[in-house]
DNA sequence: ATTATTTACGCAAACGATGTCGGGAATTAT
DNA sequence: ATAATTCCCGACATCGTTTGCGTAAATAAT
């Protein structure tokens, strides 16, 4: 089964003209009589001619998309950075191709070394938890692929980067439990070779460390899929649980973290916040409505998608190589819930 | 800026050789003797060298692609979908292009133009919400596109096309609000015209009628844009709750109206279930963690997205037209929790 | 009336890859 | 030794579009 659009050669045959006279005229070229002109506008307008992208981007050279590789479409932050993404390509004529990584190295890998092969004219990136090895992105960026790193950024590449200010975030997330009363606050995070998760842990550290609270390496959780399995969480929260400094208070470095610390809380009968209060981060729109209501940190997911995507843009159509390249730091929101609460001064 | 990749041509110049030597040395063609054979393949491996696609999709007439138009990527029930989708694409050599209505006819319009101009080689349709002039698809379906719809599909075309059983899902909720006491039951749903408001709201009334519960029109709210809107929701719910006949459970017929009227409750402090009892389509994988725990009917988006995308790539490489459709009908999955939980015997 | 200029269009090349055809050289058959 | 066959490879056209260049006819300038 095919479609087969009607191409600029078969207008150019049925009006006796030649394709060059035919382009021409679409064009509004000067060089052709406004009779012409009108014969062949008003045919095309009738068969609904549309010319064929692919042809066009063989001649240009350019697709006039970009690529998005992120770990996981449906994970809030990411859709609403997509959304985003899509505002501003939509608005400059680009189309958006999107890929996933699941968190997995190689299918990263792959679907990069699919988005290049010319079929994109840049790449939205943000890197899966496994990667460590950046040289296919390297390699395709030092070739003049242009790339635009967000929330997970690549350190090794010198482009434009569009982050929330990881640490501040997790700096005020920290605080906000200790002024709320809690002594020993555990960090879960992400991989730990992620920017992001090295960041946020530095964040929390020096909240801990500015007001001499006690904490060590073992009060850093990690989990190496990004909480994308539950059981990786389970785990992490078993061991802390267990632990002789058992830790009244988490925080969770990411969307996927967040919802399994809260489903192992309920599954183990851990009452939240009495028992253990918790602050997120997370980009779900219903994190008010869950049981306790949840506090969160909340990422301008939406913002960053639109911001880099702006970017990479700039990139593209910009004549000569970028050279000066711009790190977009935003700011992330805390919204302050029950499952932070007050400490209640037991004993 | 820009990306040049390796070419045929660059690698037949420095090698010495014609473009259709150093192409047909690449697949490995038996008219190449093994020595040229291998001086090409080993420079094209160390080169990197990849076939441009788009060269290809000019050739072939075929892009390897393939479209998924939906309302909104981030919807749980969508996102899933597209993982579907995508994992069947990836595993069959096509790319996925993704491209959001956000219920706006016109936005839908456009985005099937873009991606019918011969840029993907079949579409995977859910229509929004405001759709009811299906010209434009109906004009491609009959030029030859290949079209799956699924979830929300069109009557008026002819072709394979992947939903959930809405009447019986709906039914079985309806029943199950029934069976656990409640008697003025209401029912909220998508756009009056929709394929699956339509038959959710069959399977209302249905289940109504075979138990003799009062009920009329105005028991059954729409809400034009899918519930993305929360103020469309605000004002169905003040409509029901003020009505003579006030509630005391409620359908959610959707995804974005089930999470809107439990943000209507809280906000309004209508306590759930003991004021008004309710049970949503969601597919989100945390209703069991909303306050009250969510009873959902559950899709299998994930199933949905993957029996579509099988669909639409057969067609895509058949052949010849294909004749004889299927309509493949999953079944809903209903999950009861404390939202809809037997009612308290007031009085 | 002759030349210069404009008008309005067609031809051909290019983008990258593939497939058809054809042909020179080497080998085998007669 | 000549004819037939095989082996390798190159030239060319093709997909749809744009664009530089060429040019016939019409008009304008001399």
């Amino acid at each position: 089964m095919k479609f087969e659009a009607i191409t600029i050669k078969d207008i150019a045959k049925t009006l006796g003209l030649s394709t060059s006279t035919v382009s021409r005229a679409l064009r509004d070229s000067y060089e052709i009589s406004p009779e012409t002109k009108a014969r062949v506008i008003e045919y095309a307008r009738e068969m609904n001619y549309r010319p064929n992208p692919i042809a066009l981007s063989l001649k240009e050279k350019r697709s006039s998309s970009i690529g998005v590789l992120v770990s996981e479409i449906a994970n809030s932050f990411f859709s609403q950075a997509i959304n985003g993404i899509e505002s501003v390509a939509q608005q400059k004529g680009y189309n958006v191709v999107i890929a996933q990584s699941k968190e997995d190295f190689n299918r990263e890998v792959s679907a990069l070394q699919y988005l290049a092969s010319r079929s994109v004219d840049g790449i939205l990136l943000s890197v899966s938890s496994e990667t460590s090895d950046f040289s296919t992105i390297n390699g395709l960026y030092s070739k003049g692929m242009p790339v635009v790193c967000f929330d997970r950024v690549v350190e090794s590449i010198d482009t434009h980067k569009v982050i929330v200010d990881n640490f501040m975030a997790a700096y005020n997330a920290t605080n906000h439990l200790i002024k709320n009363g809690y002594k020993q606050i555990a960090c879960i995070t992400n991989a730990a070779l992620l920017s992001i998760s090295r960041e946020r842990v530095e964040g929390y550290k020096k909240a801990m460390t500015d007001k001499k609270m006690p904490f060590d390496e073992k009060s850093i959780g990690y989990c190496p899929h990004g909480g994308l399995i539950y059981e990786e969480v389970e785990e992490v929260m078993n061991q802390l649980i267990k632990s002789k400094n058992r830790p009244d208070a988490v925080i969770a470095c990411s969307d996927k973290i967040t919802t399994n610390i809260m489903r192992y809380c309920k599954l183990k009968k851990v009452p939240i916040p009495d028992s253990l209060a918790m602050i997120g981060f997370s980009n779900l729109d219903l994190t008010e409505l869950l049981s306790p209501s949840l506090s969160v940190v909340r990422q301008p997911a939406y913002e960053m998608g639109k911001k880099a995507a702006e970017l990479l843009i700039t990139m593209i159509e910009s004549k000569r190589p970028v050279l000066d390249f711009e790190t977009v730091i935003l700011p992330a929101e805390l919204i302050q819930r029950a499952s932070s609460a007050k400490r209640k001064m037991v004993k």
